[in-house]
DNA sequence: CAAATTTATCTTGATCTCAAGATAATCCAA
DNA sequence: TTGGATTATCTTGAGATCAAGATAAATTTG
């Protein structure tokens, strides 16, 4: 009898007409990304970096030699508004961190490169952060690790197939 | 392969040292998180509602008769700070849905009651909301439903020990 | 009973995000 | 080629959240 169960109790006793097993599973999935999206924040800041500049530092790091994308990869990797992405990657060349640059291959574009001192920074951050992740799975099993992974695997590709345009059930009838 | 395989892959060529499985997990839920709440944000609107205002007229309606807790009452069951509350509560009162009246038995405390005007918009939103969790686990079968809520609510009760005062290896060392 | 502590709520200031629209460059079709 | 559509990015304005601190009432202590 969790948190999320005695929500559920009351709405049985108040509105007994409804079946609520959904929110169960869709309230434990948001909770727990709460839950780990704070305790990763602590890891984030001992580097002075929130979650948004991380991942932008993250995404160009992982991207590999020269480790420069543009606005937009960022945007599509990261799934934020063009708005969000401007104000992240202001903020990170401000802290010289990540430097722009014109694209040469087409005038409307920038190119955003990761700064020596980016790399350095995100490195180090990236193996703290790594560290947080394995203790937030610690108290499963890997049995339980591995079939949790795969169950959300299969619930994501929906999500990740309507994006893709694709119309599936799972998808509002319209926007 | 999905999205957050192909990061994992990145991760795997620039920083074979790291073990990154973790992340894959951890990665999935807060997508799922994200893809749910955009979701179920288009049931709210179409009552003139965001998430915020819902889940506390959900909170008055399912606590049931008189309808009726205090601020702090909502803060707990939230998780949001005392700020926020506020905010949310003026908000609401505003709009004529609650009401904040002086709280007979503590001078520093207020009651928050639903109007008749929130009673009726929560009960047809969260009928219309039900409707929307139910689509969005419709690609699950009913047994991977009922395995993926029994290992999040698994993997949740680590957290909810830890919000309650108990030190758990699930734990940041400190704050 | 008075001082110190705790509790409940609100205020303030800063940050992050988004939606919608502006700007400028590129692409495409006739 | 040239006008219209599309694309990439930035700007603007508004909303939500939080942390930290202020205020006032209740509780605990000696």
């Amino acid at each position: 009898m969790d948190r999320i169960d005695r929500i559920l109790a009351q709405w049985n006793r108040e509105r007994p007409d409804l079946d609520v097993a959904p929110m169960g599973l869709i309230g434990r999935i948001g909770n727990l990304a709460h839950h780990l999206g704070h305790e990763m924040g602590k890891t984030f800041a001992q580097f002075d970096l929130n979650r948004a500049a991380f991942d932008v530092l993250a995404t160009l790091r992982r991207s590999g030699p020269p480790y420069t994308l543009s606005p937009n990869d960022l945007i599509a990797t990261m799934m934020v508004t063009s708005g969000t992405m401007t104000n992240r990657i202001d903020q990170l060349e401000k802290a010289g961190l990540v430097a722009r640059s014109p694209n040469p291959d087409d005038g409307r574009s920038f190119l955003v490169s990761l700064m020596d001192k980016g790399f350095a920074l995100i490195d180090s951050a990236v193996t703290a952060h790594v560290e947080t992740q394995a203790r937030l799975v610690s108290s499963l099993s890997e049995e339980e690790k591995g079939a949790l992974d795969a169950l959300l695997k299969k619930y994501l590709a929906g999500f990740e197939i309507a994006d893709s345009g694709t119309t599936l059930a799972i998808e509002a009838p319209d926007e």
